[in-house]
RNA sequence: GAGCCGUUAGCUCAGUUGGCAGAGCACCGGACUUUUAAUCCGGGUGUCCUGGGUUCGAAUCCCAGACGGCUCACCA
């Protein structure tokens, strides 16, 4: 066995401590006691059910099993805890109630060992809930030691590339996971309440599109093809749309191959929702209410703490124009947005760039992004996108070069993207072709060509508004996590090398 | 992709001017029948991220690299 190695933050090492395990395990296994031949056991209660019904409980025989996380050894008594999903709970352990031979056993026991027991609830003297041990088994047994139980596990690293590690060590990070899978059903029985249809769209896809990304590519070798990681499922809920459908959703994995920060991971989980009959001012009531909704099941409240500040989920959220948005933050006027010359002078005089070969759509996204979406702390819809960047929304009746669209904001975070659908086919293929020649001029992001969508837009699309939500920021505006990566169990890292 | 910062015991971290590698918790041995960061006595368990270089001597200084974090760029 080669000795200790630590290899960028993950551990490896074949420590002391390792080696003290696996001896005492090979002497369970001789004395025919292999923990890791042990199979079911029959729990009667979890750890926080024997605490919120001690009153009823007291006195009854219980099982509870988990992962111990720590002893207290007084000679002829010992205290433990152990850890199950729903928490801790005390265990005592006396040479009296277990007899020498089964007390001597605890000698098997190390911090981080699944086990078994049985006892009699009861509270210690200084009244703690506590398990009076009748019986116990070790049901697997940990060869190494879990995190350190005062300091918790603090670094980053190992945190993102060891979850399991940060599960077991970090009680906020268990909550923000349960948090995320709430949010999630309490969005598929909010959508299911409104009659939503729940549907399945392809992941691989001929051709990529629904957002301005670029996609990961693969290969199918039968067809011998390449087909492309979906970077949105939206033209297709849109040609369920035209089926009829009416009303469908999908929640499921998008994947964009671009940069990893705090705010973007390469696979990352969207809702998008299609309501036919409907505008982007319906998707808002439906998003608010959707939101609140989500926090009132995932928290228990619709009201946000965040660095002291409250933050009120419910329904109605502010409405404002990007022009309206970006006056007020920073006094320029609409009309210095108006042409690229002049907006470019209001980069200049902010520091952002302002190189001619820079879009004025481009220049108010940087605007917009740099100085007001991190002031949007309360719930906000800021409408008014450009319908150049907007190549599937609707156009404003009144103003064509601005789209039926908008964006939601909460704590500073842009949660999705919503507008009323074009449904009109010639312009659609239009507006394809515009992004098909910014293509052309280098724009990988742009969007392709798609006449099979147009094609289906052809044979009559009902007028409807669409949205996509990124869960992940939903969940990280409801826990305040600073980073996409606390939201997603196995976030991408960097692979490592031996 | 660029800049800045970080990587030392199982975990959290300290490490002075370049001079034998440190603390708390964990762990091992001993005591202890109501503790809960148990306590008391004894024990340091290490590829100081990796590879070069400077030096009598490198965790420390220099160069290159790996991984991570943050900011920016990219990106809804």
């Amino acid at each position: 066995m080669k000795g200790d190695r630590r290899e960028g933050g993950v551990f490896r090492q074949e420590g002391e401590v390792v080696r003290q395990r696996r001896a005492k395990l090979v002497r369970l296994r001789d004395a025919g006691r292999d923990p890791f031949r042990m199979t079911r056991f029959d729990r009667t209660h979890l750890a926080r059910e024997i605490r919120e019904a001690f009153d009823s409980l007291e006195g009854d025989q219980v099982r509870v099993a988990g992962r111990l996380v720590a002893q207290r050894r007084h000679g002829k008594a010992a205290f433990a805890d152990l850890q199950d999903l729903s928490g801790t709970i005390q265990l005592l352990f006396r040479v009296d109630q277990l007899g020498e031979e089964r007390y001597g056993d605890l000698r098997d026991l190390d911090d981080g060992d699944i086990v078994g027991v049985e006892g009699k609830v009861c509270r210690t003297r200084t009244q703690e809930i506590t398990i009076a041990v009748t019986n116990f088994a070790l049901l697997a047994k940990a060869l190494r030691p879990p995190p350190e139980k005062w300091h918790g596990l603090r670094d980053v690293e190992i945190r993102y590339r060891q979850r399991y590690l940060d599960l077991i060590a970090n009680d906020d990070s268990r909550r923000i996971f349960i948090v995320r899978s709430r949010v999630i059903g309490s969005l598929r029985r909010f959508l299911e309440e409104q009659s939503f249809l729940e549907v399945e769209t392809p992941m691989m896809q001929p051709l990529h599109g629904g957002a301005l990304a670029r996609p990961f590519v693969t290969h199918h070798n039968a067809l011998d093809i390449d087909l492309y990681l979906r970077i949105a499922p939206e033209l297709y809920l849109k040609r369920l749309i035209v089926g009829g459908l009416e009303k469908v959703y999908e929640i499921g994995r998008v994947f964009r191959n671009e940069g990893i920060s705090t705010r973007h991971n390469p696979e990352f989980t969207m809702l998008e929702a299609y309501q036919a009959y409907a505008d982007y001012r319906t998707i808002m009531e439906l998003i608010e209410s959707m939101v609140a909704r989500a926090a009132a099941d995932s928290l228990g409240s619709t009201r946000l703490d965040r660095d002291g500040c409250e933050i009120e989920l419910s329904p109605p959220w502010r409405r404002v124009s990007l022009y309206t948005a970006i006056e007020e933050k920073l006094g320029v006027t609409p009309e210095r947005l108006e042409t690229a010359d002049s907006a470019r002078e209001v980069c200049s005089e902010l520091g952002l760039p302002a190189g001619p070969e820079i879009l004025l759509s481009t220049m108010i996204d940087n605007i917009f992004g740099r100085f007001v979406q991190p002031t949007l702390i309360e719930p906000t819809f800021v409408t008014d996108y450009p319908t150049a960047v907007s190549p599937l929304a609707k156009a404003r009746a009144d103003n064509p070069k601005l789209a039926e669209r908008f964006e939601p904001f909460v704590a500073g975070l842009e949660l999705g993207n919503a507008f009323s659908e074009l449904n009109d086919p010639e312009e659609q293929r239009g507006r394809f072709e515009q992004q098909a020649r910014a293509r052309a001029a280098g724009d990988q992001d742009a969007h392709p060509m798609d006449d099979d969508y147009v094609l289906a837009l052809e044979y009559g699309m009902p007028p409807t508004g669409g949205l996509g939500l990124g869960v992940e920021r939903l969940v990280m505006a409801l826990t305040g996590a600073p980073s996409i990566r606390d939201v997603i169990l196995f976030p991408q890292m960097r692979p490592q090398t031996e």
